[in-house]
DNA sequence: TTGTGATCATCT
DNA sequence: AGATGATCACAA
């Protein structure tokens, strides 16, 4: 079940094309759910099952032998990201330390297999079409570019301005919430190095990234 | 309890 | 409309 190398992975991602999320589904025992409002993850961790994922859900690559991150990109019809993509939650106590190489974003970026879904609000989930999968590492471009926004981003994290970060920082990657609640809370550092609670956070890729992304590499998204 | 899977819902 | 801030379910 579990893929022994990238191009098997890829195999079977391509095999899942064209395919609707029900008709999947119903290979893996999975009901689908008639609104994504109580199952927002349900696409994501049915592809993981049907790749061959396994379901522990780590700071790490989903395949971790291959180095290789699944990443669901919900498109509308003209085939744009409808949402931004999360990428990992930060340790806010750690972030000021880490080097972008060894960083959460960078190993999971360097390596991601996007699966395009149509995300028409108006289709319900077990309808959806699974798109053309990608196998995909940043340019030397990209990877530059998002190098930039995490180190500005961490560097005002690891200074402890975390509560000074909105969502409007970075031009690719941006900082945004990612809890449970708002009262959830998440041990930080201070510009002392003392440490309070905040909200937790996470980075994320926005949409106009992904979109070029798949603008560049499919014959859609161009006016 | 924390991280992963994300989308929802509100504001501009 | 698009983007930011808020939120929901599940596994380990």
């Amino acid at each position: 079940m579990i893929p022994r190398t990238e191009a098997e992975l890829f195999q079977r991602a391509r095999a899942l094309a064209g395919r609707t999320l029900g008709s999947i589904a119903a290979e893996h025992g999975s009901v689908p759910p008639v609104e994504l409002v109580k199952a927002k993850g349900w696409a994501g961790q049915l592809l993981e099952r049907a790749l061959g994922a396994s379901a522990a859900s780590r700071a790490e690559p989903d395949f971790q032998h291959l180095g290789v991150e699944l990443k669901s990109l919900p498109v509308d019809a003209r085939g744009r990201p409808r949402e931004s993509t999360f990428v990992c939650t930060i340790a806010l106590s750690e972030i000021g330390d880490v080097e972008w190489e060894s960083s959460r974003v960078w190993r999971k970026l360097r390596r991601v297999l996007w699966l395009p879904i149509e995300a028409d609000r108006r289709l319900l989930p077990a309808e959806r079409r699974v798109g053309e999968p990608l196998l995909w590492s940043p340019s030397a471009e990209e990877e530059s570019a998002l190098r930039f926004d995490w180190e500005e981003l961490s560097g005002l994290m690891g200074r402890g301005a975390v509560e000074a970060i909105t969502g409007h920082l970075g031009k690719w990657l941006q900082v945004r919430p990612k809890a449970a609640n708002g009262q959830a809370r998440r041990r930080a550092l201070d510009a002392d190095g003392v440490g309070f609670a905040t909200l937790p956070r996470g980075f994320y890729l926005r949409a106009a990234f992904t979109a070029r992304l798949l603008a560049s590499h499919y014959a859609i998204g161009r006016p």
